[in-house]
DNA sequence: TTTCGTTATTCTTTTATTAAAATAACACAA
DNA sequence: TTGTGTTATTTTAATAAAAGAATAACGAAA
């Protein structure tokens, strides 16, 4: 039996994590662009698949790659099914430090949260 | 003597800390604002200090407080000097438990960026 | 009771961001 | 050599965010 009289708001910490070398290079946009360019292999069909315009798509990796300075895409044109995209070696490595990275900030992040908030919120 | 060949650039971890419950409620914008009414005394002179307009200012505070469930500032007006705002005692100290958290958030970020990234950037 | 400089609030205008459209280049296959 | 569907790129349109303007209320002090 529960009866609940009083519901208390949950509140949650949500971080955004971004890598900066001069100006802004990598962040949660680009990594779950690369993500979808990894599974669809083209990169019009993932900023179609995250509802997001491909001039936008382009537009995002080509100024991540200036600001790292490599590329992130390796890109082909043309050919029987027009052409295609994918990953980078860097990319890869870069996606799955980013990936790792966030996964470990958050769980801290989680429970520091507990620490700092508990008597406030 | 300092012959530099090849200057490798830096990068770092830039994070941004907010709270949501439900809906985002407090973030670096309003803890910005937050400090600078402690020290302006005024939330009008704390939106020109950061070059804000005041119309967001008073937005951005009143959409946090609706989301918080309290009120962030207490706020006089008329009189002498017009009036002015301070800090409520609830969000002092959710100012203050937010910046110690950012603090140690982004001093783990540090650490283990180098972790996560030294073989990479 | 008039003046003053603020808070409170809404509405309009400007700016910045994002989406959409349009075009060229490409290379394979029919 | 023509058709196809992509990448690459620029330009234009639509949308969202922010700034700015305008107005009322307020209350102490002159």
């Amino acid at each position: 039996m529960c009866y609940t009289f009083f519901m208390e708001k949950k509140f949650r910490p949500v971080l955004t994590v971004r890598i900066f070398g001069g100006d802004k290079c990598f962040g949660p946009g680009v990594a779950e662009l690369l993500r979808r360019v990894e599974q669809e292999k083209s990169l019009r069909a993932a900023a179609i698949s995250m509802a997001m315009a491909y001039s936008k798509a382009w537009t995002v990796i080509r100024n991540s790659e200036a600001e790292l300075g490599f590329k992130l895409l390796i890109s082909t044109t043309g050919g029987k099914n027009g052409g295609g995209a994918s990953l980078s070696p860097e990319a890869k490595r870069l996606l799955a430090a980013y990936d790792g990275y966030c996964a470990k900030l958050r769980s801290y992040a989680a429970e520091e949260f507990e620490r700092s908030f508990s008597e406030i919120l």
